[in-house]
DNA sequence: CGGCAAGTTGAGCCAGGTCAACTCCGGTGG
DNA sequence: CCACCGGAGTTGACCTGGCTCAACTTGCCG
């Protein structure tokens, strides 16, 4: 008889969409992995303990969204990054001082898989190692990126690139769409772009007051100006000039 | 006649430290990969090319130390990561948007692999696989680190969090000594950490009229009081106030 | 030893943080 | 079904940390 594929497998996102760490893997690779996987389901504010990071300090993201938080002594609190739909997070050998809260910004489900299971598998098959291998690249790479946010670019600039980065992360096969839902709460996502809340709220209204984006709701934005935002999102400060230039209009025909 | 190890990778420091990638790999292993590479010595303000990139996307530093810089329209330059001995960048398959310029922030020593070759190697050899998984992962999470610098902490505590960072990167092995040194450019560790040279300056000089460090030199600090270090780098406001409530003794006993 | 880039110092200003008051919304129980 | 409640989000007024600009000093390299 030949071997099956799990159930829990079969319903899961990450083995139906193709470029998926699970999607790679033979029906007895799954068996094997899932023998040793606990799958969770999270809803906001759950958090995985330190034992529980220790026995399963891998884990796959199937839905939701996910957080590594440091808090400061003084009750400052930062999200260092998101992980959503598609992420292995891996966070073996590292150590707890630099790791970090994992906490759910929302409801979520995961998979946290064996570490020793899971390497096996990343050894034995050549998609799954490329899968996964990509994916840390990307997550190396998508935190360099926020880092070039937060380090040098003012409130509006970082907002314009955090709704970029939410756009490319759910449409990406949707190019033209100009429809993009925030995933998370605006308290979280001032802490994600390093700011605070009040001023996450200004800027949106600041978006909106130029004519670049419309707040359908808080979790869902328009943008009407894609190359505006874009410009903005890039640091080019003759944006906000030329709206400035192109609104007196009226008071340049009161001169007439 | 047993296969020799290649002259190049004898002299080479990642040969010789055990933890690093080329340490890892049989004399054949090598010769083949250094057949197909291309080491390179840069002075500061060296850049790759993106054709070079494009051909060799797999660079692994010797000495020195890299960076990856963001420039923004109008002139804002991000140093978005620093590289140093032993990492290995692998800029494969990520877009020239998001990748920036990979640039030389003073004498350094790089061999650029050719992919294939390096990418036979990982698959072949366990060894060498965990050295590269551990050392992309290490990358990652020290962006994200960066990032929680970035995000919420003030000057002081960005500059004492780059402190130690300089120190964990050179003295790993001497874990009690007191002596950094920086190994940039106060124009490109201003850039590094998201503020004006100008705010570089005067937190130095901040922390000197502490008594928490002393620079001997522009590129040698001397730690003299470590713990008070490690709190301002947490974001433990209650130093500063210590600080202030230490000094004032003479006027306490003043009031005697 | 001159010339230039890097680093420092001072003065003034502004983007965004802080604090407080208010509104809005979703969930809960009567 | 509605009244209530608490947390999230918003708005306004104020204030300050760090950016800006300009002048100066230092250190490096030919």
């Amino acid at each position: 008889m030949a071997i099956e594929t799990p159930l829990r497998c079969k319903q899961c996102s990450l083995y139906f969409e193709s470029d998926n760490f699970c999607a790679q893997l033979s029906p007895i690779e799954l068996v094997n992995l899932n023998r040793e996987s606990r799958s969770a389901k999270l809803k906001r504010g759950d958090s995985f303990s330190d034992e529980s990071l220790a026995q399963w300090p891998v884990v796959a993201v199937e839905s939701g969204v996910l957080s590594l938080q440091h808090i400061m002594q003084d009750g400052r609190k930062t999200i260092a990054a998101l992980f959503m739909r598609g992420d292995i997070i891996d966070l073996r050998s590292i150590s707890d001082r630099k790791r970090g809260n994992l906490i759910a910004l929302g409801k979520a489900r995961v998979c946290r898989l064996s570490p020793s299971i899971f390497e096996k598998v990343v050894k034995a098959n050549p998609d799954a190692h490329q899968v996964i291998w990509d994916n840390l690249r990307e997550q190396t790479f998508r935190a360099i990126e926020h880092s070039v946010d937060l380090a040098k670019k003012q409130a509006l600039e970082k907002l314009a690139s955090f709704i970029f980065e939410c756009r490319h992360h759910e449409g990406a096969n949707d190019k033209s769409s100009s429809i993009v839902s925030i995933p998370i709460r605006r308290l979280d996502l001032a802490e994600y772009i390093g700011m605070q809340p009040e001023t996450v709220s200004r800027c949106f209204r600041e978006l909106e007051s130029k004519g670049i984006i419309e707040l359908e709701t808080l979790t869902t934005i328009v943008i009407k100006n894609i190359p505006a935002l874009r410009r903005i999102a890039n640091g080019d400060r003759s944006v906000e000039e030329n709206v400035k230039l192109e609104n007196p209009d009226m008071k340049i025909i009161s001169f007439a």
